[in-house]
DNA sequence: TTTATTCTACGAAATTTTTCGTACATATTA
DNA sequence: TAATATGTACGAAAAATTTCGTAGAATAAA
């Protein structure tokens, strides 16, 4: 894989936002970065323009303002980003990731079950 | 949880050496380093001792050469990264990537086994 | 058409992380 | 004891990331 190059802290977060909006103007991804951490304007807009400039995101001028969104998809970055993850803090141990993970959150009963489908699959697919 | 300071990157890789191999010196850390990456021994040295400012390992003289060790457990480190890294880049959202975990690696038999356990431990718990 | 408003562009400062050179201390050996 | 080898300490350069001030372009309003 590896088709991109890692994204930074912050540019994740904006990732985040362009994938969860579609599409969005740097006021509007300041607008959802400042609910939950305080970042000037300038400052959005100056990463966006670094992701602009690694292709990480597209641009489209409408009038004055410009239009972005993620360039790199959101499963794709998630599954680049956990392999990294994997490697660099479960010394890549795929499965002890996925041991500690289920036992330190709280799963649904329908989560479980989704689970135990997945598990079945690749039980068959051996 | 957040007991200590996020490990950087490279600092992350001599937790790694420190933790498979219970202490080792500065010396020692560089080498298995370096069967990955080149990196100067001062460059490793100066990273270890940041670390022991920032309380991640402790020293202990012999001699001439200090031998450090972890003083944050592998678990507890993993632990607190993960829910970082699901914060972070899946939302918070646990599950997911559970299951992008155990799509993407190949799982033997024995691992199956051994999680389908622990998924009937959950179900009981509830 | 001037004034105010709302954007982007850009440079540079501040911060954090990584890397390494040099000094100096402690052993070891000739 | 002199020379060499092997450590640590420390400062500072280099690199990467984050933050922000200011200029100037585009638009809207008076």
């Amino acid at each position: 894989m590896e088709i991109f190059q890692k994204p930074t802290e912050s540019e994740l977060e904006v990732l985040k936002v362009l994938w969860q909006m579609g599409s969005a103007t740097v006021k509007q991804v300041n607008e959802e970065i400042n609910k939950t951490k305080e970042t000037g304007y300038t400052t959005t807009l100056k990463i966006m323009q670094i992701m602009f400039e690694k292709g990480l995101v597209s641009k489209n001028a409408d009038g004055k303002q410009h239009i972005f969104e993620a360039k790199i998809g959101e499963e794709d970055t998630q599954k680049s980003l956990l392999n990294r993850f994997i490697d660099s803090t479960f010394q890549g141990n795929a499965m002890s990731l996925v041991m500690q993970a289920l036992g330190n959150h709280h799963a649904s009963e329908e989560e479980l079950s989704e689970l135990k489908k997945l598990i079945q699959q690749l039980e068959q697919d051996k």
